[in-house]
DNA sequence: AACTAATTGCAACTCAATTGCATTTAAATA
DNA sequence: TATTTAAATGCAATTGAGTTGCAATTAGTT
């Protein structure tokens, strides 16, 4: 059911991530340069998305985000309505455990959604 | 008050924006090819935006869109919380009129908020 | 009409992300 | 354990949105 091979590279970009924590490709790509190919980190992060373990989302800087999937929701939605949080000083970004209940919108059919949430966290504001 | 010179190409891309519909910047560089250059395409856009006459944000695919900011809501935050729904089929983009509350997060402070909508606009389930 | 700051065009560039293809490797099977 | 092979990786080239520097043009004064 594993979609995976079991290799270093995956181990590393998972060992990445902690609960709450997302990382932009680019610091995962900076942060194994002499590990692994950059090609390989893209590869890998679609690769644990399509297989529910990661979920996604483009921030504010247009930068791609993976944080890992919270294993208590059913996880082919798990994504789809929890907000992030970016600080905009120190770049920190988190999922924030706030399920926002989607909007009813005449007109339109809504599937899914993303709730980017920008300001300082509490280290940058002491 | 006006920072503007009222160009032709100003005038182009203004007339393109209805009250509602967030187009991307690269629409308009398309659009407009043959009319004006893209770097100028993308410095209107960002003198509307600093003139507080558009808002941006950026989409799922990491593209940047702008859209007319609503005249009755204070311009220093009119983008600051309202949605904006993408139509996965069609491409559209539109200023969703609902004012979401932020939540309240311990630990940040959030200064502005971006919510996406995805899914699907009743011309496209047809 | 002359002046000047704002605007525009153009070419080169940045940077995240993608693609094609050859090589390597995990892990299934003999 | 050795063989096999689909999956994974590395590398180089490419794409595509967006940016920058600078020279040329122009709107709107004075």
């Amino acid at each position: 059911m594993n979609i995976f091979k079991k290799t270093k590279s995956v181990t590393l970009i998972l060992d990445s991530f902690n609960e709450k924590e997302a990382l932009s490709t680019i610091e995962l790509v900076d942060k194994f340069a002499n590990k692994m190919n950059k090609t390989t980190v893209y590869r890998i992060l679609e690769r644990l998305e399509e297989a529910s373990i990661l979920h996604s989302f483009v921030d504010q800087n247009g930068l791609k985000r993976y944080a890992k999937n919270n294993k208590n929701l059913d996880s082919s939605n798990a994504d789809s309505n929890h907000s992030h949080f970016l600080c905009e000083d120190c770049g920190i970004s988190l999922c924030v455990p706030i399920e926002m209940n989607l909007p009813k919108i005449s007109n339109f059919t809504v599937k899914n959604s993303e709730h980017l949430l920008m300001g300082h966290c509490n280290n940058c504001t002491k």
